[in-house]
DNA sequence: TGACATGGTTTACATATGTAGTCTAAAATA
DNA sequence: TATTTTAGACTACATATGTAAACCATGTCA
């Protein structure tokens, strides 16, 4: 291991289960106004549009969304990246039912894996082992 | 299991954060007495003897731990396998974060692991998949 | 047998979350 | 300019969670 102690990133903050979905869409789609949001969103979940907009201030609020306007319409776009949103949440995920036991996780996650998905992995690990054999830090 | 449908007991009730802990410690030591929670518990985590109580009903309420009066003292035992437990609150994070894409979650990790647990990885992967090759369907 | 321990039940209270409505201000557009 | 759209701010309300106290029943031990 590189180093012992983990630097506090900018983790962003907490977001609840369906903050992140909302989150997601942006990530996915990009900024959006409200609107977009609602026309996104309430189409799988069936949110009303005002519940939407709780959302957003919410997330506005808790700093995971900024903003700007333009002309009348505001336009939302997420304050983290996708990783650094993800970061935290599985950190803390890892921490809370694996004792943040990286081992456990992979033990729990390598039996699901299908058979694609296992070789992909396999060559994914045999690549970062060597980049890191040629010393070059990881990320 | 006579019937097919069988509501396949499911994964356990979910638990919140500090309820994880609580099941932490049973899963740890073993069937335990309230003040033995108290004792395992608020020593880490600054509890009051009654929030561990408090702690404890929830967790029965919501069928997490069985007890069994002894005398006037009650045993709490989980009602649920570490794993099982793991086993849904592991999907619904990956879920959540990933999109339910496992390879996306192993992206993620990876990076992280030491080159002991790389190695270790490698090895556990390799043998999964012989093992699959072998016509062995995986647990 | 009476005090004490132990557990149950109830209550409390703040914050978070899911879900939304209302009322207002400001901007866009007809 | 008047109407509509949008956003903002405030309000609402149930359930969950973190944290704990109070009161009650009953078994246990001195």
């Amino acid at each position: 291991m590189a180093t012992k102690k983990e630097t506090r990133k900018k983790d962003g903050p907490r977001l609840s289960e369906f903050e992140w979905d909302v989150m997601k869409a942006f990530w996915e789609v990009g900024p959006m106004a409200a609107r977009d949001v609602y026309a996104h969103t309430a189409a799988q979940r069936g949110w009303a549009y005002e519940t939407v907009r709780t959302m957003l201030s919410r997330l506005v609020k808790k700093g995971a969304l900024a903003y700007e306007q333009i002309g009348n319409s505001f336009l939302y776009r997420p304050a983290y990246t996708r990783e650094e949103m993800t970061r935290a949440a599985a950190g803390s995920f890892v921490e809370r039912v694996f004792d943040g036991r990286l081992p456990m996780l992979f033990a729990h996650f390598v039996g699901q894996v299908s058979e694609k998905e296992l070789e992909v992995l396999q060559a994914e690990l045999a690549r970062l082992k060597k980049t890191r054999e040629k010393g070059e830090p990881p990320k």
